[in-house]
DNA sequence: AGGCAATGAATGAACATTCATTCTCAGGGG
DNA sequence: CCCCTGAGAATGAATGTTCATTCATTGCCT
């Protein structure tokens, strides 16, 4: 019975640990990490203060873990995008609009809190570092193959392209933390035109500039 | 004599003011807002910390004073843009360079800390929200001004270009920030290739579409 | 002298963390 | 069937620290 035991245990302590890391998401988007208070994470997950303790040694490590959660996730929306077998405009399009158009506002706040949160705790700057490279060489692959298919102008540059897509989602995070009246549905339809003058290869090295006036 | 008095003391207590907000943005940048103390900003403004309450009522008044300053000087910023009298294109990407690549890491940083602390401050969520109306308004009429002289596409549409521009400038900052090796050189040509597609008309309403493929 | 600036120790509140205590419940013996 | 026991879970009051804010005092300049 060691086993059950053990499994039991294992079960219950990860069932802990997934509801304080969502509750804490949940007080951390309301206050930020550092106005937040232990009491506050403790209400949000229905248990006391104290009881935090037998789950995580601290405060730092819920932020820590908070964290690696979040980047976790996205760098899984991006690997669903890699493996979709669709039309690569399509997939995504459908990944901008279940991934980042299609997140509640405080997510969007807490992603923001984690970039400002890279900024002092050298091992969240890590995560997010280690975040953006994945996602970048997956970006990369993924215009690479929409050349390879004929999705994409051959003038592409993938590298360039992939940089410019992470801006770009960047810039919509910040903008759905911040703008009470962010309008999905329109930012959408630009997003949208954004990926297809991509993928027509608006971004080509130099060959745009020509076109500006003539 | 009154009068000289008078300025004198506005002098100096402006200038104190500005002492202490330049000491406040290296500390807050540093810890970030809530993990600052006032002897942080004390100590960077070469002074103690209760002398600090001579000039401002509270530490939030320094966080909103120094978010207030932030604001006013992008909005500043792009009102400089707006009254280039060169080429549009080029004062664009001269006002890119200066004004965001031109940053030292910091700045960034502490753009990224206002973001989070609009989402918690209504009083900063406000200052946010009327410099982005701002900008946008500004870019609008940029874009505008750009058609009418030939220097953009009359397919491009000046409010999404606007709505564009900002997002993309603002992923730039969350960049900025948080990536410990990024390539100034690199980016900007990025942004400047970026920028002259966004005047070719790339991003006009559908119909850059068609052009991906055919 | 006298007022203005500045100091830094003192105050009190807020907070992370600890720990003695209480609760819960499964199992077993009467 | 009931009571006991003990171990893990949970509590919440206590602790010690950190910090914003205050204020009596000191220095400085005219």
């Amino acid at each position: 019975m060691s086993f059950n035991t053990l499994s039991t245990s294992r079960r219950t302590a990860d069932e802990r640990r997934e509801r304080i890391l969502d509750a804490a998401e949940r007080a951390f988007a309301a206050h930020g990490f550092h106005a937040a208070t232990m009491q506050h994470v403790a209400e949000a997950a229905g248990m006391s203060a104290g009881n935090l303790y037998r789950t995580f040694p601290s405060k730092e490590a819920i932020v820590e873990g908070l964290c690696a959660l979040d980047q976790a996730e996205g760098a899984r929306a991006f690997a669903d995008l890699l493996a979709a077998d669709r039309d690569i405009v399509e997939a995504v399009c459908a990944g901008l609009r279940e991934h980042v158009f299609g997140k509640p506002r405080e997510k969007a706040r807490m992603i923001v809190e984690i970039w400002a949160e890279a900024g002092r705790n050298p091992r969240v700057a890590e995560m997010t570092r280690s975040t953006d490279a994945q996602v970048l060489a997956g970006l990369e692959r993924l215009f690479e193959a929409a050349k390879a298919v004929g999705a994409a102008s051959p003038a592409l540059d993938p590298r360039i392209a992939a940089r410019f897509f992470l801006t770009f989602v960047a810039g919509l995070f910040r903008r759905m933390a911040t703008e009470s009246d962010f309008d999905r549905e329109a930012e959408t339809a630009m997003a949208v035109g954004v990926l297809k003058a991509l993928f027509a290869g608006a971004l080509a090295a130099g060959a745009s500039a020509e076109e500006a006036i003539g």
